[in-house]
DNA sequence: TTCATCTTGTAGTATCCACTCCAGGTAACG
DNA sequence: CGTTACCTGGAGTGGATACTACAAGATGAA
C-alpha cells in the first residue's frame, strides 16, 4: 500500500484539477474525464490513487469547509472584526474558488442529509467562535444574546457572499464593515 | 397546436411532479424518468407537451423565483414588518418545497451564469421594496442608507433560511424578528 | 542488477441520460 | 358518424457516465 514518489504527485494534480473545476462548474457538474483531462492523466492512474470519484470530491470539500474558519491558533483571542475580516478574506481572496465551492455545499445541504450534517457541523463551530468573541466585547449581553446575534452576522455574512458572487458590483466588503458598526440593522439613529 | 383539455391537465401533472422532484433532489437531481414516473406518463406525453425537460424545469423555477415576492397588490403601502413576516412565511410555510427551489437557485447562480442573472434581476426589485418600506417608516435615514440596510436585512434572511433548512432546530422565525429590533446586530444597548 | 511493487494509458463494460419514433387511441367538431 | 387534430406509452437511439481489466513501463530497496 506504500505510495511511490510519482503517484503522491499525480495525485496532487488531481486534487488540485478537482478543486479548480469544484470552484468552475460546482458539484454536481464535475466529471471524471474533465479530472483527468485537466490533470493530465489517465483514469487507470485515477482509480489508482483514489477508490471512487466521490472520495477525491470529499476530500476538496472537507478541505474546503476547513478553510472557511481562520487560523485555528487565534481562538480565544480575536475579536470580532478579526472574524469577519478573515470571512471577507476567505470570500474574496485568492482562494475564492475554495469559498464558491464552500456556498455550493451549503446549498446542497438542501438536499443532501449528509452535506447537510457536514455543513452544520461546522457552521455551530463557527457561531461559538463569533460568539465567544462577541461576549470578550461586551460581556453584559448575555450567552444567549450573544449566540443569537452570531447568528445573525453569520447569515448576514453568507447572504452578502452569495450576492457578491452573483454581482461583482457588489461592494462585500463595505457591507460586512457595516454589520459591526453600532447601528445595526433595522433602524437608525434618527428614530 | 391548440392543447386539448387532457393534455392540459397531463401538463398540470408533469409540473407538480417536476415541482416536487425539484424540492427533494435539487435542480440537478431531477431526471426525466423521475417526472414521468412520478407523473404516471410515457416519455412521449412528456414530449408532446414540453419541447425539453429544461422547458418544464425552468418553468418551475420562474414560478419559485416569483413566489418569493408576496403579494404585489401591497406594494407602497406594507410595513418592513409585513415584508419579513412574508419571506418567513414563504420558507417556513407549506409551500417551503418551493423555497427550498429558490435557495438552491441562488447557490446553482454560483456557477451558471444564465441563473445569475435571473436570479440577481429578481434580487434586485427584492431589495427595493425593502428599502422603500424602510424609507417610509424613516425618512430620515436616506435612500443610500436604507439600500444597504435592505441588502443587509435580505442577506440575513436568506442566511437564516439556509440555516433553518439544514438544522431543523433552528428558530427562523425568532431570529427574523430580532432583525427588525432597534438594537440592532452587533452591538446592544449595554455598551 | 534483480525483482516485487507501484504507476500508467488504453480499450473496454454496464448503466444511465435526454430525447425520438411511431402505432394505436381519444377528443373535439360538423 | 367521419375526419382531423391531439394524446399516449413504450421501445429504441446515441452519447455521456463512472468504473474496470490489463499489458507495459517506472520505481526503489536489496
Amino acid at each position: 500500500m506504500g505510495r511511490y514518489r510519482v503517484g503522491l504527485e499525480t495525485r496532487e494534480r488531481i486534487l488540485t484539477a478537482t478543486r479548480e473545476l469544484l470552484g468552475e462548474v460546482g458539484i454536481e457538474g464535475v466529471t471524471l474525464k474533465a479530472i483527468t483531462d485537466r490533470a493530465g492523466v489517465g483514469a487507470g492512474s485515477f482509480y489508482n490513487l483514489f477508490e471512487t470519484k466521490e472520495q477525491a470530491v470529499l476530500e476538496v470539500v472537507r478541505e474546503a469547509i476547513g478553510a472557511v474558519d481562520p487560523d485555528p491558533s487565534g481562538v480565544g483571542r480575536e475579536s470580532l472584526a478579526d472574524l469577519v475580516e478573515a470571512f471577507v478574506r476567505f470570500i474574496t481572496g485568492e482562494a475564492s474558488g475554495i469559498a464558491r465551492i464552500y456556498l455550493q455545499l451549503a446549498a446542497s445541504g438542501l438536499t443532501d442529509e449528509r452535506m447537510a450534517r457536514r455543513v452544520l457541523r461546522s457552521h455551530r463551530r463557527r457561531v461559538e467562535r463569533f460568539r465567544d468573541a462577541l461576549l470578550r466585547e461586551q460581556p453584559g449581553i448575555g450567552a444567549g444574546e450573544a449566540e443569537a446575534r452570531a447568528e445573525a452576522i453569520l447569515a448576514a455574512l453568507t447572504g452578502f457572499a452569495i450576492t457578491w458572487f452573483i454581482d461583482p458590483r457588489f461592494d462585500f466588503a463595505l457591507h460586512a464593515a457595516r454589520l459591526l458598526q453600532p447601528v445595526g440593522v433595522a433602524s437608525g439613529g434618527s428614530e
